[in-house]
RNA sequence: GCCCGGGUGGCGAAACCGGUAGACGCAGGGGACUUAAAAUCCCCAAUCCGAAAGGGUGUGCGGGUUCGAGUCCCGCCCCGGGCACCA
């Protein structure tokens, strides 16, 4: 079947010219007419289930997308024709805090803003022609979906994995609302430009921490980059240090009410407890508190740590600052009265909320004990180099000998840390312990566009789970959120109900759940997307995942989370695996520059890039930038990201209004390879755009020429038709490599591009150049189609009428092609190119030296000198050192 | 600050396991075709010296290992991602 529109006035001749424009909506016409990408649950070719991160619809695609669900089209299309079961399901992350602020911004619904924007979104996914089966859609801010977090946050909690307890956020004191870490801008909020305080409020938490073992260990087995398994272990963080306790000193001990005989810490390094000087606690620790009732300047100090935002990032580049608390707790082995500390970079929701300090090896306690004066007691030798404690010097942290450390000294690391353990537990103060840095994850949000978490606060019974059988809570989709404070805590008719067990008025619980528990588990459901319970069998079937792709931004959060989810499901027995990603490929962000300014109440706001006009310096750095609407200066905040919130995501529908789905594809494919971050530019879309139109000019004038040619060439051909063959053959090769193996496309269209220019300067008219050259464009289709699917479908279908592009198989390479005779090395003398030396393919190292020594460049730039020494690389290069 | 990446021509990049640095493409220059333009096709093109042949230099910076380093090691600089409430 023909898909090429035909001009009427030939009656023979393809269209002559390239129109993506007809010839794409018609193939994916086709496609749709024949259902050519739904994905049966059980089928005699092996699965390969092939995921795509669900987008956010933030209203339009941007080209992160496009590059991502390319990468992922390409690979689906090259399993078929490999002869897979594939299934390339979409779905939509449709819960979140963007939806709010639209509303916030233009008085829309969240619920209407998200579900118009799906509906954009899905018609761009649809025009790119990608071979999703559709039928398997899933939102997951409908109740059909949603139901399911909470049934299983219902099974969690039965079972201890989730539970209540307090944690830390941003809090606004204007807008009397909790912000996002997004939404403090340098410890402000964003809309109101006030600082932000830290807030303790009980929330939700999932025991992840439970799994940390596993999820550890079971990284070593997966399919990934090695640098995302590295992130993964770090942030986890599993160490094997000691826990032990600093006992009050006795005027202290009288006066702590907490009914704890010390402050509890935890280290890594027990070797160097000889070396402890201080001790530090969190501002909102009881010690400090006790400390302060009678010390005026500490309140005002521990009122200062409050200030200030949640962030990680935050708190470790802020000035490290500190006040004594006159409190002492006791050296476990010394006895030696040692000081408390409140230190604003100690938080109470990490461990306990107290350090050990040993200045001496501690970089962090070094430069502290340097600001207030607290004495540094070196107690580790490092290969007998002199310590100073003028200066930090990175060796100061190095494993080494214990020094100055009473009956440890002498000991090596882990001998001392071994004796230090030994006699803490032997004093009943501590013992080894094995820690995590990774903490429980809390699900609560105070926001309205989530999944209700299914609690319900009776004044008499306490937390009573909503029975399953009134699952779903739903989210009322009316509602419009103002900026302070949760719509949800304000809507009587959300949350005014009936206590399940007693009966009495009570209040549903007005939190809502992070959007991470939303992707945490899709990918199950598209494999089941109408099971009655949350998966089914189907699910076995098609999981593990055999490729998941997304953005690197992801490598941590997103993916520690799902592996997690996963676990529970499985110890729930609802699912089989023990991992949800076989194979990992995280691609490089897109990147573009960002462009703000202050607004007049402290807050910020972005600008699109096509809104400014960059200020450039002479080496192309942008320095400035100006607004085109008024002229009025913006900031200029460098390259980052294309994100909704920062305005500087490029849509990629001019591009495929220009040029057509296949040229946009094609050029983010041949780009860069998927994993490198790129800056955006489409400068040279163009090329890629001529090289579709060359394609087809190609086959036109091949089969204008006289036909397509059924047989492929046989017997001995002339050199050039045979190098084309091998060339032919060898790329098909690579191709199927570069795929397959790499996940690299650039080099893969490349090697297309050559063998097609090589098809040009080889051209033979003849009835044996006319079959080599049917063989090597039939051959260029097949290979291209898993990136450009549309254009090839109707080349193929002129090349070769009557038969369909999609029941092809991948082409198998014809070894007979390959055989070559000769090869060519490279000739080196003293490692500078010196020639080129062609030698039998079947030449041994002898022979080639020899070949190489009496060569007339070799002659000429050994200058009489005898060879020292000959290095034959096979079928590579010769180096003859003189 | 901590963890993980990256830096190669004017630009995107290639070089997969230590073996010809710059494939392929963009932009550019020259030419063919055209009344002209577009489109298309052909040629040139890292850089410096040279008419050419040829030679020198060159993969962010400084050292090192090796017959040979973009690739490995040590020390820096710059850029990006993540840092637990953006997704």
């Amino acid at each position: 079947m023909r898909i090429a529109p035909r001009p009427s006035r030939s009656s023979t001749a393809m269209d002559p010219h390239y129109q993506p424009k007809s010839l794409e909506p018609a193939v994916q016409k086709q496609w749709a007419d024949t259902k050519a990408f739904l994905a049966p649950d059980d089928s005699p070719k092996p699965k390969y289930y092939n995921v795509g991160m669900l987008p956010y619809p933030s209203g339009k695609l941007h080209m992160g997308h496009v590059r991502n669900y390319s990468i992922n089209d390409a690979l689906a299309h090259f399993l078929r024709m490999k002869g897979y079961n594939v299934l390339q399901p979409m779905g939509w992350d449709a819960f979140g805090l963007p939806a709010e602020n639209a509303a916030m911004a233009n008085g829309v619904p969240p619920a209407k803003w998200t579900w118009d924007n799906i509906a954009y979104m899905k018609k761009q996914l649809q025009g790119l022609g990608f071979s999703i089966d559709w039928t398997r859609e899933v939102a997951t801010c409908s109740p059909d979906y949603y139901r399911w977090n909470q049934w299983f946050f219902l099974r969690m909690r039965e079972k201890g994995i989730a539970y209540r307890k307090t944690g830390t956020v941003n809090w606004d004191p204007v807008d009397q609302t909790v912000l996002a870490n997004e939404q403090v801008i340098d410890g402000k909020g964003w809309r109101t430009g006030a600082t932000v305080e830290k807030r303790e409020i009980p929330m939700w938490y999932l025991r992840i921490s439970q799994y940390a073992d596993e999820l550890v260990d079971a990284l070593d087995g997966l399919g990934w980059p090695e640098q995302v398994k590295q992130m993964q272990r770090n942030w986890i963080g599993r160490s094997y240090g000691v826990e032990f306790t600093l006992p009050y000193a006795p005027e202290t001990a009288a006066r702590m009410a907490d009914g704890k005989a010390g402050l509890k810490v935890y280290t890594t390094r027990a070797d160097t407890i000889m070396g402890i000087t201080f001790a530090a606690v969190a501002a909102e620790h009881p010690l400090a508190a006790e400390a302060a009732k009678s010390n005026p300047a500490l309140v005002a100090f521990i009122d200062e740590c409050k200030k200030g935002g949640v962030m990680e990032a935050d708190l470790a580049t802020m000035e490290k600052k500190g006040m004594p608390t006159g409190l002492f707790v006791l050296h476990p082995f010394t006895k030696e009265k040692v000081e408390a500390w409140v230190g604003n970079y100690v938080l109470m929701g990490y461990g306990e909320g107290a350090v050990m300090a040993v200045p001496g090896h501690d970089e962090r306690d070094f430069a502290f004990a340097k600001k207030y004066g607290l004495a540094i007691k070196p107690v580790i030798d490092v290969d007998g180099q002199a310590y100073s404690t003028d200066a930090w010097q990175p060796w100061y942290e190095e494993a080494g000998v214990c020094v100055n450390s009473g009956k440890y000294d002498g000991l090596a690391q882990q001998a001392a840390i071994d004796a230090v353990a030994a006699d803490l537990s032997a004093m009943g103060l501590g013992d080894k312990r094995k820690q995590f840095r990774l903490r429980d994850w809390g699900i609560s949000r105070q926001r309205y566009w989530g999944t209700p978490i299914p609690m319900i606060l009776c004044p008499a019974c306490g937390d009573v789970p909503v029975p399953d059988d009134q699952l779903p809570v739903v989210l009322p989709e009316d509602l419009v959120p103002d900026g302070s404070g949760s719509p949800l805590a304000k809507s009587r008719a959300f949350y005014e109900c009936q206590c399940p067990t007693c009966g009495g008025d009570a209040r549903r619980e007005t939190d809502t759940m992070d959007t991470f528990v939303d992707s945490s588990w899709y990918f199950f459901r598209y494999t089941c997307p109408d099971a009655a319970a949350m998966v089914d069998a189907r699910a076995d079937y098609w999981m593990p995942m055999d490729q998941y792709i997304g953005g690197i931004e992801h490598a941590i959060l997103h993916l520690l989370y799902a592996r997690f989810w996963t676990k529970a499901m499985r110890d729930m027995g609802l699912v089989k695996v023990d991992e949800p990603f076989r194979n990992l490929l995280t691609q490089g962000m897109v990147l573009n520059h960002i462009f703000s300014r202050r607004t007049a109440k402290g807050g910020i706001e972005y600008f699109a890039p096509e809104e400014i006009e960059p200020a450039v310096d002479a080496e192309g750095k942008v320095i400035g930038a100006l607004l085109k609407s008024d002229g009025s200066e913006v900031e200029y905040n460098g390259i980052g990201t294309m994100s909704k919130s920062k305005r500087n995501g490029v849509d990629p529908q001019d591009l495929i209004d220009r040029y057509g789905a296949d040229t946009a594809r094609l050029y983010v494919m041949f780009a860069s390879p998927p994993t490198d971050t790129i800056l955006w530019s489409d400068s040279s879309v163009e090329g890629s755009f001529r090289f579709l139109k060359r394609l087809w000019k190609l086959v036109h004038d091949h089969l204008a020429a006289g036909g397509p040619v059924a047989a492929r060439a046989s017997g001995d051909l002339p050199k050039p038709l045979k190098d084309l063959r091998f060339k032919l053959h060898r790329t098909i090769d690579k191709v199927g490599d570069d795929y397959g193996r790499r996940l690299q496309f650039n080099t893969a269209i490349a090697a297309v591009m050559e063998l097609l220019n090589a098809m040009t300067d080889a051209h033979d008219a003849s009835p044996a150049g006319r079959a080599v050259a049917q063989e090597v464009l039939e051959g260029a289709v097949l290979l291209l189609s898993p990136v450009v699917p549309h254009v090839c479908t109707a080349l193929w279908a002129e090349l070769r009428p009557g038969s369909a592009l999609i029941a092809q198989p991948w082409p198998e390479v014809d070894p007979s092609a390959l055989v070559q005779d000769t090869v060519v090395l490279v000739l080196q003398v003293n490692g500078k190119l010196r020639g080129q030396l062609e030698v039998a393919a079947a030449a041994t190292k002898d022979e080639i030296e020899k070949l190489a020594l009496a060569s007339e460049a070799a002659v000429k730039h050994m200058e009489g000198r005898p060879a020292k020494k000959v290095v034959v690389v096979p079928g590579r290069l010769v180096n003859i050192v003189a």
